[in-house]
Order: structure tokens, then sequence, then C-alpha cells
RNA sequence: GGUCCCAUAGCUCAGCUGGAUAGAGCACCGGUUUUCUAAACCGAUGGUCACAGGUUCGAAUCCUGUUGGGACUACCA
């Protein structure tokens, strides 16, 4: 590493200048900012109480040290406190003929030792996936992504809230309906369908509600007295005692939904190693709250409901089990901790959850804890920022959801136009077309989501469809096609061929270079934050600055067969960086576009 | 009431382990194509980094307070 090496020499430097003694990590160094002429920037202002000199001073005397001892640095400029170090050129050129066609360039070597677990997407089965659950997707995704190539060894899960009353919601209205329409009598989508009859219950029910309310009981009267809701309870307990016909029911219409939602993953591109299903881990939580209770880390109260005391934590008491024995929302999240750490033995476990869950997690993360499991301190909760509409939060009831399959229909349609208006794709055939359009319109869709930071909430406005210019999936995807019809023109070369002396570095290959050499900094960056973002901001630089560079200097048209050669291999370099880089994004690059 | 999160250009976002003149994209205005893909490139306009204090050589970044917005605080999931 390059750093590494100057901040060595940097060390020596404060130590023969001036007898301080600094540790490498004390040392910061940074690249140099693009209105500065220089590659590194070393800032001396902290050294300047041990040097008893001026800023400029100082610099200047670690400049000149450095210039004479270390083999790298060719020249340096100061301005102020800055001392920015110039690298001479055989640097990049050893690292451009190291790297330009390394396939794993950036990435850590894999690590056997340290596994990881991923969750995330983890739906209701009550209705169609949304355009949060996309945010959702793409981040689980892209995350694991990241991990995995920081070298750890990661597996990817999707619990499923399949048992409850939202189901049987649904259920209900269905069999009201005269359990007659399936996917296939109305050509609908499983998920849609059953969504549909959520809603209808929904409607049913607040109709209820409001009649009641008009005769003369409170809100919250109604809101558990209507019949619809009586009956959906009647459902669930018939589900949970082991009804035959209302699971058949249960399992039948759960069905549908996963096919409908396996539609949508494959769009996505999305996939898990592994399944679980609430209805199969609630027992075993329900197990482990009787495991607390035995150890005397929960309590029960008058009425047999079961608590946890977490007021010395600075939360407050949780229920654990309703008094009539039922298991809430939690309880199935502490089976399938343990579930989990059974079967994958990861040190670490990331829930891919809206940050509307925070508390939820704290406590679950306390839980775990106090039961003694060593699986506790591993359990990590990737709180992402809702994703809202102009007007405010996505809400059902109010009709202002945006469906997720829906959203990614109109992208493709979008893309299929904007690909035939610019009219570049001549001889492809029709299945390529459509596979490229719709590389286009998810790799819109994707960078747009992927490229805030997950940590805050989101703006999307439909009403703006999302472009495909400027900071964007399809202008980078673009830069790949077009490095790649470049390569294409140039046919073989043979990188031994190049003769350094002959060939000179332009301000646009340089700045270009600069980026490309930040790329296993960056992965490591946006992996230790969880931040696709990162690697979508840096791919941007780097798509930018090969436009700069292609637009200043042509590559195959350079009479210099050693200066073109170098482009050439720049440009594979870039191109690879492009693609690996959006591989950790979930988003593919076509040849041409 | 309590806990937590957020506030940067007209809009959407970077920058936050303290460093140089706070950056992009979109929108708006102007320019670039006999030349390797113009989904591109170059330029102009646009800022009290919510406000007020503090810490220090230096604060958008760290600390305190204020204001504004959001989430959570269910025997819902």
């Amino acid at each position: 590493m390059i750093e590494q090496e100057l901040k060595q020499h940097i060390a020596q430097a404060l130590q023969q200048l001036y007898q301080v003694q600094a540790a490498t990590e004390q040392i910061s160094i940074e690249p140099t900012k693009s209105d500065f002429k220089g590659d590194f920037t070393f800032v001396v202002f902290p050294f300047l109480k041990q040097s008893k000199k001026g800023p400029e001073q100082t610099a200047n005397e670690i400049g000149t040290y450095l210039s004479s001892h270390c083999a790298l640095v060719s020249s340096f400029n100061v301005i102020k406190g800055f001392l920015n170090i110039e690298l001479g050129n055989s640097v990049w050129f050893d690292f451009l003929h190291q790297h330009y066609q390394q396939p794993l360039f950036g990435f850590a070597p894999a690590n056997s030792a340290s596994r990881v677990l991923v969750e995330y997407s983890s739906p209701n089965t009550n209705k169609p996936l949304h355009l949060g659950h996309i945010r959702n997707n793409l981040l689980g995704y892209s995350v694991a992504e990241l991990l995995k190539a920081n070298g750890h060894t990661v597996f990817t899960c999707n619990l499923i809230n399949d048992r409850g009353i939202h189901i049987c919601k649904s259920m209900l209205a269905w069999i009201k309906a005269g359990m007659k329409d399936t996917p296939e009598n109305t050509g609908k989508k499983g998920d849609k369908l059953v969504g549909d009859y959520y809603v209808a219950f929904d409607k049913q029910y607040k109709s209820e509600m409001k009649a009641l309310v008009e005769k003369g009981m409170t809100e919250e009267e109604a809101e558990k007295n209507a019949p619809s809701i009586l009956e959906a309870q009647v459902l669930l307990r018939k589900w949970e005692a082991g009804d035959s016909e209302t699971i058949a029911i249960w399992k039948k219409m759960n069905g549908w939904v996963y096919d409908g939602f396996d539609v949508t993953y494959k769009k996505l591109g999305v996939s898990f190693d592994k399944y679980y299903y609430e209805s199969e881990t609630y027992l075993l939580g329900k197990d482990m709250v009787k495991e607390g209770l035995d150890k005397g880390v929960f309590f029960t109260k008058e009425n047999q409901s079961v608590w946890i005391d977490l007021t010395a934590d600075g939360l407050d008491q949780k229920l654990l089990l309703r008094a009539d024995g039922t298991s809430v929302y939690i309880t199935q999240d502490i089976g399938t901790a343990e579930l989990k750490y059974k079967e994958f033995a990861c040190d670490k476990s990331i829930y891919v959850v809206g940050n509307e869950q925070d508390y939820h997690f704290k406590v679950l993360q306390l839980v775990m804890q106090k039961l003694g499991k060593p699986y506790a301190p591993g359990i990590y909760h990737l709180s992402y920022g809702m994703v809202e509409l102009p007007h405010g939060k996505m809400k059902s009831r109010e009709g202002t959801v945006v469906d997720a399959d829906d959203l990614i229909d109109e992208m493709i349609a979008t893309a299929t136009e904007t690909t035939a208006a610019l009219g570049k794709t001549e001889g492809l055939t029709e299945a390529a077309l459509k596979e490229l359009n719709e590389t286009i319109a998810l790799g819109a869709l994707k960078y747009f989501i992927l490229k805030v930071d997950p940590r805050k909430k989101m703006l999307f406005n439909p009403q703006e469809s999302i472009d495909f210019h400027g900071n964007t999936g399809p202008f980078i995807q673009y830069t790949h096609a077009r490095i790649r019809s470049v390569l294409r023109n140039a046919g073989a070369i043979n990188a031994e061929e190049l003769n350094r002396n002959e060939v000179q570095l332009h301000e646009p290959e340089k700045k270009l270079l600069e980026l490309l050499y930040q790329y296993p900094a960056t992965i490591k960056d946006a992996g230790q934050q969880m931040s696709p973002g990162v690697v979508a901001n840096y791919t941007y630089e780097v798509a930018k600055a090969f436009n700069h560079f292609y637009h200043e200097l042509s590559i195959l048209k350079e009479s210099n067969t050693h200066q073109r050669l170098f482009r050439i291999m720049l440009c594979t370099l870039t191109g690879h960086v492009l693609k690996s880089a959006f591989g950790m994004l979930g988003i593919q690059v076509p040849e041409r576009m």
C-alpha cells in the first residue's frame, strides 16, 4: 500500500527532524483535493507543537526529507500547513500493470472464520410488496454482497410473517366471497389477489365500525366489537388449534402469495439461502420464554402474562407472552434467533429492518443477553429510513402505496421508450433488446435507491420518473458500454510491450488512476459502514472521470503505440471496476446500449 | 410526558473518525458532434451548512441549548 509506505516515511521524518515518536496510525494522509497539485496530502498542524516551527517550515522540512528518503515521492509543494506529495509516474504504472485485468481487484481474501447471516425482506403474507420492501430487498442483497467482498462468509435468509390475525383477515374475506377466485381463474398474481381480499376485509370492517359508532359506541369499542374482527379472531383460534380446514385454506392462500413474491424477487434479482416461517419458529420462542422464567430473568404478572423488566437498561417493561399464552411479535423473533444460530453458527446476525423497529431490536438484543446467549452481542439491526412520498408516508388505506411490480413495469416501459428514441441498438435480437431494457430499468431503480445512505429516510416522487441522466444507474451503465465498445474495437493487446518511457501521464489519466486506486479502500469503507451508497457514489466519480478522460484524449486514434496501449489498459481496469462495483449493488452492466 | 433519529443550493442527495475556497445531479441559461457510443462533455447561475452558544491553530463535522420535522413508547405484526 502506497499510503502505508508514505506514513512510515513521515514517521521517520518526524523522528529524525523533531525527535517525535508517532505511530503510523496517528499520521493521516488523504488524497489531495483536485484543486491542488499532488497525489496525497499530509496535514502538519497536529505536529506543530512538537516541531516548534511554523506550519510552512515544518511542511517544507518533512517534504524535503521525503523527497530524499522515499523512492515513491517525486516532488512536493506546501500550501499553509498542507504538504502535498506528488508521486513518481512509475507508482501509477506499477499499479495499473498489476491490476488492470485482475478479476478480484479490490476484494479482500475470503475468510471462512467470519460468518455473517443477513436477514432481509421479511414480508407479511397478506399484501403485495411495495416501494418500502424494494428498499429493504435491495439493501439486504447489496449489504450481503459488500460483506462478501470484504472477505466474510455470508448467508442470507428471509423470515416470513405467515401467521397471525392479518392473514386471517384475507382468509375470512375470501371465504365470505365464496372461495371461488384463484390466481389461475382470475389471471391475477397470487399476492395481489390475497391483497385484494385484505382490502375487502378492511372495507367491510370499517363500515361495520362506522355503524356501531352511529349507534353510540366509542371508536375503541367499535374496533373491538365489529363482527368482522370477531370472526377473524375465531379463525385465528381455529388456526392455532390446528383445525384442518382452516389450515388448508391458510396453506393455499399463503402458497399463492409465495408464488407472487417469487416473481417479484426474481425481477429484483434477489434470493435467499434459507426461508424461515414464523409459524415454525414461534413455538420455540414460547419455550425460550419459559426458559427465561425458570432462570428468573422474566416475570409473570397476576393475569399470567410474561414480561421482562428493562427499566434498568433505560427501557420499559416489555410483554413477551400474552395472558392467554399466545405469542406476540417478539416471541417468534426470540425463537428465530436461536434457530438461526443453531443452523448457521454465525458470529454476526444482521437484521435489515426499518428504523421504526429500533426499539424492538434493542429489546431483542437485551432479551438474548439476559438469557445468556453467546450470540447476543452479534445481533445487529441495520436500521434503514422509510421511503416517503411527497405527501408523507405510504398508507395502503389511502391508496398511496407504490406497488413494487407496477413501479418496475413503469421503469421498463420508460427504458424501452428511451432506448428506442436513441436508436443505437440496431442489430440486437428482440430478446436481447428486452433484456437490455430490463437491465437499464432495474439499474435506474436500484441505483436511485441505493445511492442514498441507508440510515436516512428518502423521498420518492412518483410524478417525476426516475432520471436516466447525471448521477444515475444508466449513466454508469452507459459509461461501461462505451468502454466495452472501445475495447471491442481495440482487439487484443499485449501489456508486456508497454514502454513506460514513451508514455506521458496527462491530468485526466492520472485523475482516473487515482480514483481506481481508491477502489479497495472504498469496498472496505462501504463494508464497515454497511452502506451501498458509498460504492454507488464512488462508481459515479469513476464514471465521470472516465468520461472526462474519454472526451479529452483519444484512445484508439492515438499515434504513439505505447500511449495507446496504456490507455487501453486504463479502459480495461475502469470497465472492470464499474462492473465489479455495480455487481455489489446488484446492478448489471450492458456491453452496449 | 419519555426515548431515539433527522435538518446542507429551488428540488433530490454527497461531504460528518475536525483540515485548504462546502460538492454533485436535476431544474434554469449558454456552448461542444466531418473524430473511439451526445444516456456524453465544457461553462454560467444558485449557500447565514435550521438558530444560538461552547471546545481550538481550525467546526457543516464534536459538545450544550433552542426551534422545526419524523419514528417509537400496543396483550398489532
